[in-house]
DNA sequence: AACTTCTATGACCCTACATGCATAAAGCCC
DNA sequence: GGGCTTTATGCATGTAGGGTCATAGAAGTT
């Protein structure tokens, strides 16, 4: 759809590398692309959408263990087999879980280490964050 | 790649790490921690729920470019005083932007590189997920 | 086939929140 | 002080989406 970004024969000034899982992701747009066009926004947006959501989240987490029956989530989470249905869906068609079946069960597991390297990457600021506020209120 | 393989004596996942710019961010709780109890969960969501408007996202990559007032990012983006208002009330209670005042003008900065890295991240997976998508439609 | 088990989905209610309007609050200038 | 500009906020509305219940659909067993 939207993302058609084309790499352009432009000098290219790497200023920007993040190494994950000992492959660089170089993000040369850093200060050259003005802002995300409307498509992309949404796009990303809609992305995290999908973590903005407890359940979903704690989902993830429980499949991040590895992979899983719906039985044993219901019983993990404590939620409603509909809601957990329609949750997994969400994320079956966002390409973050798929499910095979075994029999009438289904098991789903996580297919994407991308959840985890962003939630590590937000709770490490959720800690530095209470750590700056906790230095502050020493200090004084 | 490497020949040599990692000792498949112990499936162990070899704490996981995240190189952000120039420093580590060593996840230790891969494997460890089960599942984030609920209130990181909750906090968590939170922290995405705050990118997963594509208006507040927008202010961010506007400001990304640079601190600006008010009244350029109302002209940029085409929402309403008010509106913008409320969103970069929020954004700054979570500390992703900051504003000192010029006069009785207000000029808003971003704080954080982390949403960059995450979008990055992001949108990293939308361009492989559409490669993905059509190398499928091309070898079929 | 019927019966059972497991999952997906339509119908529904309800809360949260984006969005706009009008207005208050805060800061400058006269 | 009174105007003027800029930002914050209370109120109202519309809507997307979480959550539940009941039920349809899919797969297995006998």
């Amino acid at each position: 759809m939207g993302l058609t970004d084309t790499p352009k024969s432009a000098p290219r000034q790497p200023t920007h590398r993040l190494l994950v899982h000992n492959s660089y992701v170089v993000i040369e747009q850093a200060v050259s692309s003005p802002v995300p066009g409307p498509q992309l926004l949404e796009e990303l947006s809609q992305f995290f959408r999908l973590l903005s959501e407890p359940a979903r989240l704690q989902l993830l987490c429980e499949l991040k263990q590895g992979p899983c029956d719906v039985a044993s989530l219901i019983e993990s989470t404590g939620f409603s087999q509909s809601h957990i249905s329609r949750q997994l869906g969400q994320l079956q068609r966002a390409g973050l879980v798929s499910c095979e079946r075994d029999g009438v069960r289904l098991i789903y597991k996580a297919d994407d280490r991308l959840v985890d390297d962003l939630c590590a990457l937000v709770q490490n600021r959720l800690r530095q964050r209470l750590q700056a506020q906790l230095a502050e209120l020493q200090s004084v």
